[in-house]
DNA sequence: ATTTAAATGTTGACATTGCACACATGGTTG
DNA sequence: CAACCATGTGTGCAATGTCAACATTTAAAT
């Protein structure tokens, strides 16, 4: 191995990113993360100015890779397309359940620490809207838009936190709310 | 001040929440509260097993208050119920942002550390499901009681996180999702 | 090509933290 | 009064984030 990584930045986040759905956010450390990678304790500050801005770092990616999920259903059409960014949601977050309460779990603390990620999440929502626009064949700049997406967005998030969260786990898994679910609920309301 | 505080536990529990709605979860340490309340960096430990056991004790304090307020509000009925529990459940996320992230932001751990919050957490979500079943004037035991519960609890709990997160600080306030917003998609789905 | 500057990685050190141990204190009970 | 035990104190240790000084490699400039 040579005294230079190569390309340690992405090394890190990659490592983050497995710890961090391994053992949780708790149990991730920019020294155990820089061990696992094969340098110093310290090497890490090369590449951020501090923990905080990794995983910031981290955050961003998730939302760059959610966004691009949502991507893959904008050729369907109607209450399909509507499906298909509710099962993107759900399966990204249980997917990748450490990463997902990463990029949710802190407040905007993260946010001043990289203005990527600030970007990318709002990018993220930014595709939320445009489905909603499409669905209900709205102007972009409609009013009802932003307020539409909003509530979607509580919804999956919601939904996706019962599925990964044991601090629901009496309900049986049977019961939680699948994609097709809050598809139903956003349609037509929640009825018996 | 005598050699012994006289009730250390709950001095520390009540300033641990002025703390984690102050600073965040991060910005909590257990010397920090002992030193706060005036006693040795240990002395807490004479109450609580672990900072994890503190921060579980918490988090069931908040569940029992959250739990309260919808009791305020059995009274009423039909959907005046509803929006009252919608209520309630903004108004606590808002007024206790540091202890709601902290009930909600954690996984399974803390629910092994401390069973009083498992037993909140679950009486809280039964609160939610009895007024589901009087909202739809169904059996408590009806299988579509709790996941009706189950994505009520979703939309609030994403509408909770919009309005303390400033995660998606860019969506102005007033566009951010109501509980007479919630309610109405509640009741007739969502709609333009 | 040689020199020089910038980027990257290493080492040592320090403050903070959670926690474990042994010990001190003081109210309670026989 | 004496013994006990819950409660609080002190010391100490390992892990962690971060800073400062130094080493090494690569890239740029002359």
């Amino acid at each position: 191995m040579t005294y230079h990584h190569g390309d340690l930045r992405a090394a890190l986040l990659s490592q983050a990113r497995c710890a961090v759905d391994a053992d949780g956010e708790a149990g991730l450390s920019l020294r155990g993360l820089a061990a696992a990678v094969g340098v110093s304790p310290n090497a890490p500050y090369r590449h951020f100015p501090s923990k905080e801005a990794l995983l910031a770092a981290l955050s961003a990616q998730g939302f760059a890779e959610l966004t691009g999920r949502f991507a893959t259903c904008s050729d369907q059409v109607g209450t399909d397309r509507l499906i298909g960014y509710l099962s993107a949601y759900l399966g990204f977050a249980r997917e990748n359940p450490g990463l997902y309460r990463l990029m949710f779990g802190r407040s905007l603390a993260p946010l001043s620490c990289d203005p990527a990620l600030g970007e990318q999440s709002q990018a993220c929502f930014r595709s939320l809207m445009s489905l909603i626009a499409a669905v209900w064949d709205l102007d972009e700049t409609d009013d009802r838009v932003p307020r539409g997406a909003a509530q979607v967005w509580s919804m999956c998030h919601g939904a996706a936190l019962l599925d990964i969260d044991q601090a629901i786990a009496f309900l049986p898994e049977d019961r939680r709310p699948t994609a097709s679910d809050l598809a139903a609920t956003i349609v037509g309301g929640l009825r018996p």
